[in-house]
DNA sequence: TTTATTTCTAGAAAAATATTCTAATATTAA
DNA sequence: TTAATATTAGAATATTTTTCTAGAAATAAA
């Protein structure tokens, strides 16, 4: 009842048409010029449409960032779950992280764009509801060996901080005009890196 | 002939309350709600004389970050260059930036933010002047422990990323809501992290 | 099938906001 | 004192977002 009716298939690639067209004039401009008429002339649906389908301008970057930002945590979330030894699966996520940005570079840097703003504020229960199941399900991962005294017990919040900070700065840098540095170069360093940070001997 | 004359003393004045009004509205609703208008009536000053004196929207916008930022390098490069080993040099400088966020933190928060905003580029010169100094002065103290082994020899875009990325990760995270994290704690754990990752045994 | 209901589209009208412009005032230089 | 420059003020204009109304298309009900 619910699914492959002519308006949902209709709907959806309106949708898509939308968010895809944003992405672009994003990529080329930046969010702050990003405007609504443009996207309606480059999607080819019309102004009524968009606020349609995603309320305000508002809503389209939301849409956008939800969409980036769910692609990449799953990748994430299969990338460390395959792997069962504490140093292959902490180098693992760091690297897929990096990978991800790497071959999603426009959806990347519109995360990181689209997460500066207060946007998020008003989809601040849904995106917290998910980020807690996900790290929920890196915690079960990383608990066996923390209790083994593989990786060094923390304060949760520590994890994240010292794990992810190095990708992300790494990343926001390489998006930021400096990619003619080596990704793969990047992922080695860093992944040791952390690595490094993070267990004991 | 260019200090002191009335008009620069209440130029700089005025200059100083549109700043200020700027960034406690940011504060308060952040960068996307921020209107000329709103500037305007809080700092007293017409909105004829805040296009006078910062040329549009995103001049404003710059002069603040460009204030906080110069504010902040400031601090890290004085701190850094007071330490005579590597050990208190590396965990120095990671405390003080988290420090710096501490004591500062609508500043900072406006630095993450407008750090993701188009502006930049259009003083992309003036900045890159800046940081590429800082990053000589930061360089040419750690120089001589690369040299002599007790700090890794990477490439020198793995620096930043490896010693600022986790201080700047949770400093984002601090700054977004999470301000009951005691940043003392922050600084410990963080700094040890840091250390771990980039000396050698 | 016919009718009613809901979803979607279109673009003009309205509202919100940024920017420009002109005139007046204050300061500095000549 | 006079001319030149810097600053202020806020109305007028331009840009952009958002709302609104009407109609078309799809679905559900009869």
């Amino acid at each position: 009842m619910l699914l492959n009716k002519k308006q949902d298939l209709a709907s959806q690639l309106r949708r898509t048409k939308i968010l895809d067209a944003t992405l672009l004039l994003f990529s080329e401009n930046g969010l702050s010029q990003l405007r609504i008429a443009e996207i309606s002339k480059r999607s080819g649906a019309s102004i009524g449409s968009i606020y349609h389908h995603f309320k305000d301008r508002e809503g389209v970057i939301y849409a956008l960032y939800h969409d980036s930002f769910v692609d990449c945590f799953e990748q994430l979330r299969q990338s460390i779950l395959e792997e069962t030894d504490a140093e292959s699966g902490i180098k693992r996520f760091v690297v897929s992280y990096l990978q991800w940005v790497f071959e999603n570079p426009a959806q990347a840097s519109f995360i990181y764009a689209a997460s500066q703003e207060e946007i998020l504020r008003r989809h601040q229960d849904e995106l917290h509801a998910f980020k807690s199941q996900f790290y929920l399900d890196i915690f079960s991962w990383m608990s066996p060996f923390i209790q083994s005294g593989e990786l060094l017990a923390l304060p949760p919040w520590a994890y994240d901080a010292i794990i992810m900070g190095p990708a992300h700065e790494f990343s926001r840098r390489w998006l930021g005009g400096l990619r003619d540095l080596s990704m793969e170069e990047a992922q080695s360093i860093i992944a040791d890196a952390v690595w490094r940070a993070i267990h004991i001997d």
